[in-house]
RNA sequence: GCUCGGGUGGCGAAAUCGGUAGACGCGAGGGACUUAAAAUCCCUUGGGACAUACUCCCAUGCGGGUUCGAUCCCCGCCCCGAGCACCA
């Protein structure tokens, strides 16, 4: 092959070109299908996973090269190690950015879409990923949300989507739904409205009967540890008991109100109950002259947007008229209506304790209610008055609490719970505060649900056979005041004949959550292709579940959360073989830029292409890799580009002068071998920027006082450097006379006996400071080091007598104790 | 408020198991080459004391503790970032 380079002086050396280089690249990996993998017969498949992006028309982010740059890196690892390595990447195109974005600039999503896939790929190829690109796939192709809806119709046959009424946020200017994204302080964001809450019969999977399953299974996979703590703080499992609070309502009948709490100790401080706003208990036990003033209040909490439900502090409330009876104490206490107790957790009912909880402290405080000490501290007894709420209890101990006075918290929790279930009016329970997964959209951008509603038949699935239901291309997909999706005006794909009784039925036209898109798109990839199941069961068998997955943690509890559950449905349907999609994961960082995430509206969003094309994919792709820790991420300066540009110029030249004479130096040798050993090291556990820093200190020690490196030192840097800077490795193994790509080479052999020092320096310490360092032979004894030491004349001079103590570390360090 | 990360030179950072604090890179200073500049190469670069060297002292957000020895472990704070947030 000949190089792209045209040389004009022949004396002088060839100068790097990485435009050239990377052109020349691109274009024979894709000649040669280098990239590709035989998913069929590969011997030993490793399947890494990158976050597929939202195709924005911004084009590709440095945050996205990050990512795809770090799991490229261990990809192309992999296949050094002997890895069939399978990389795909595609698109998530579906959702409520592309459809704002365009709504904004006045285009169709089905135009501007493809427009923008098409960028992002020509900007993908130029970074030089390693991605087969024959198995991409994009969440908005009928031959892909084809199968996100036959998801659904699973689901449904499993009996684990169902339609309740639920809120939503509703601006009643712009006459839409809205998402939480776009409500800033209870105002919707484009138009300044405060928000409302509407009710809407919206579809449901039950993700929380999976919230044991999912929790538990946290244990056994390899998983970032933040990831894991973010996911089991989400499913928030919580160990209680629900309490029977006996009541008549206004009628005079008994009723019963049941509260959950994980606090069956503190019943005795229990001074009062809340119900939230919408219990169904409320309107019975409403006394009529408290009926106006409830009536009221429960009108005020629905208008509230969720978020300003949910994060104000501000306690507010109204009292029923009617009373509980404790059943510890056996005492009336009143019961209130209160938005502070959500209908959605628990049994949508509390008792009060004040004493021992903030919420309750503050609410009783407002409204005048009885506080009781029910718990004391070392330093208190009963009668210690409440500031505020006492709610240490590690080493709490019960007072005013009748027959339990003297027990631990924890000994009461059981003594109480036991007690009160005697009576029946108690049940040990668990609690979990994951929700169940809402994946209607009232918008027009996402594959439509395939339910059609049949005045004789009622909700009928769209059959099978049928799929996809093609989401129709309408010019005005603009959100109206009906409060449904824009789907329900283009009458000719609304009206459609039930697919059970023939009659005209109505279609649904919600379109599901974009969440359901990417919950199953890593099952898709090996299967593309395949338009007569969602996943095939050999080619599955063989590449799942993924073996690396890379990502952002900010997915922690969605799209991670939604994938194990969509998973382990498929399993328990008995689809898949594994329960868990992903068999490890790790969280990148995020780059930042002068100390803020890179945005629009921050202003200091980084263009790649001005990047790449000034300092070469190699050198930027390096570059991201070595600015900070790559689970951490970093900040962006563009001033340090120039150092690993640098390097790779050093390569270069390197390879342009090498020598063949004579043999290679043993040093460099030893030196290599370390580096061999610490870069296949630092890969594994994506310590890349460590890795970089090793090569150039290779670099350095391989181009020491001007020498001209021998090429046995030179040679083998080439595969390692190869996942940072696949093109000019290429180059280079090419220039170098290594056959067929670098990436179907191996990664170079480690050879201890070539990387192990003969002599070390041995740190000398007298009372844990650092006074000398000695150059010994390599396993020498303790009492030769000693001798050795004692001979240094600064470290005698702070030993005075005889050593008290001698720490000996073996080939590292010796500490005198005088 | 809760949970999880962080805090180390002028800057990005390293130190994998409690054992040389600051690898590697940027920047800065000096030098070589050049008519000159760029590029490249070489040297220096945490602070302080001494004229220099040897050497010594100080230094990993702050205050304590454990240890022969702490950037690392423990206790109590401060600050920054991310996520969750009236979850009973």
């Amino acid at each position: 092959m000949a190089n792209p380079v045209i040389r004009d002086n022949l004396s002088e050396p060839i100068p790097y070109d990485p435009g050239a280089i990377e052109r020349k690249w691109q274009r024979i990996w894709q000649e040669r299908g280098t990239n590709n993998t035989d998913l069929q017969r590969a011997q030993r498949p490793f399947y890494t996973l990158m976050m597929f992006p939202y195709p924005s028309a911004e084009g590709l982010h440095v945050g996205n090269l990050f990512a795809f740059t770090g799991n490229d890196i261990y990809g192309r690892f992999q296949r050094l190690m002997g890895h069939n390595v399978f990389e795909p990447l595609g698109y998530d195109a579906f959702g409520i950015h592309s459809e704002n974005y365009a709504l904004k600039v006045g285009q169709h999503p089905m135009d501007l879409i493809p427009r923008n896939i098409a960028n992002f790929r020509k900007q993908l190829e130029r970074s030089g990923l390693m991605v087969d690109w024959r198995y991409t796939l994009s969440t908005t192709e009928p031959n892909y949300y084809k199968w996100t809806q036959w998801l659904f119709l699973q689901l449904l046959k499993q009996g684990l989507a169902y339609k309740k009424q639920a809120a939503v946020n509703w601006c009643p200017d712009c006459k839409t739904v809205l998402a939480n994204e776009q409500v800033v302080a209870g105002l919707c964001e484009r138009s300044k409205t405060p928000v409302e809450q509407r009710l809407l019969e919206q579809w449901f999977f039950r993700i929380s009967d999976y919230a044991p399953r999912l929790l538990e299974n946290l244990d056994r996979i390899d998983w970032s540890e933040t990831t894991k703590t973010a996911q089991r703080n989400w499913i928030g499992r919580s160990e209680g008991a629900d309490i029977a609070f006996a009541a008549n309502n206004v009628a005079g009948e008994k009723c019963e109100i049941r509260v959950f709490t994980t606090r069956p100790d503190t019943i005795y401080g229990a001074t009062y109950m809340v119900l939230a706003p919408e219990h169904p208990l409320v309107d019975g036990l409403t006394k009529p002259d408290e009926r106006k003033k409830v009536g009221a209040y429960r009108e005020e909490t629905k208008k509230q947007d969720i978020i300003t439900r949910k994060t104000s502090t501000d306690k507010t409330g109204v009292f029923t008229g009617s009373y509980a009876i404790n059943p510890a104490t056996g005492k009336q206490i009143p019961i209130w209506v209160s938005d502070y107790v959500l209908m959605e957790y628990g049994t949508g009912a509390i008792m009060g304790v004040p004493g021992h909880d903030a919420r309750d402290f503050e609410f009783a405080t407002k409204f005048r209610l009885p506080i009781v000490r029910v718990v004391c501290g070392e330093r208190e007894d009963a009668n210690t008055p409440l500031i505020v709420a006492f709610t240490e209890c590690e080493s709490g101990t019960l007072v005013n609490s009748g027959e339990f006075d003297g027990y631990s918290v924890d000994a009461a929790k059981r003594a109480i719970l036991e007690f009160l279930s005697k009576s029946g009016s108690a049940i040990p329970v668990v609690h979990f505060r994951l929700h169940d997964w809402c994946i209607s959209r009232q918008r027009y951008w996402g594959p439509p649900i395939p339910i059609i509603y049949c005045d004789s038949c009622g909700t009928v699935p769209v059959p099978e056979k049928d799929l996809p239901v093609v989401l129709p291309f309408i010019e005005d997909f603009k959100p109206d005041d009906s409060g449904v999706s824009p789907l329900a005006r283009h009458e000719e794909w609304y009206r459609v004949a039930c697919p059970k009784c023939g009659k005209t039925g109505r279609r649904e036209t919600d379109v599901s959550d974009t969440f359901l898109d990417s919950s199953w798109y890593f099952l898709r990839y090996p299967s593309v292709g395949r338009d007569d199941v969602p996943f095939e069961k050999a080619i599955t068998k063989k590449w799942l579940p993924v073996n690396s997955y890379i990502g952002g943690n900010e997915h922690a509890v969605l799209h991670l959360l939604y994938s194990r559950f969509i998973t382990m449905v498929l399993h328990d349907a008995g689809m898949l073989e594994f329960e868990e999609p992903f068999t490890k994961f790790r969280a990148h960082g995020h780059i930042i830029r002068e100390g803020a995430k890179m945005s629009k509206t921050q202003g200091n969003i980084v263009n790649p292409d001005e990047y790449i094309e000034h300092w070469g994919a190699d050198a930027f792709r390096t570059y991201l890799m070595f600015l900070g820790p790559y689970e951490q991420g970093g900040d962006f300066r563009d001033a340090s580009i120039s150092g690993t540009r640098r390097f790779l110029d050093r390569l270069f030249a390197s390879v342009q002068s090498m020598s063949t004479a004579g043999e290679p130096d043993q040093s460099v040798m030893r030196k290599l071998h370390q580096t061999i050993r610490k870069v296949g090291e630092d890969i594994s556990r994506l310590s890349y920027n460590t890795a970089v820093a090793a090569m150039m200190e290779y670099m350095n020690v391989l181009r020491k006082g001007e020498r001209t490196p021998h090429r046995g030192e030179v040679v083998p840097l080439i595969p390692l450097l190869s996942p940072f800077a696949p093109h000019i490795a290429e180059e280079l193994w090419e220039q170098t006379g290594g056959t067929g790509s670098v990436f179907d080479s191996a990664w170079p052999r480690f050879d201890p006996a070539l990387a192990a020092e003969d002599s070390i320096e041995l740190v000398v310490q007298v009372n844990g400071r650092v006074r000398s360092r000695i150059n010994v032979e390599r396993d020498i004894t303790e009492e030769a080091a000693v001798v050795a030491a004692l001979a240094d004349p600064v470290v005698a001079k702070f030993v005075a007598g005889a050593p008290k103590k001698i720490i000996f570390v073996p080939g590292r360090l010796l500490n005198i104790v005088a």
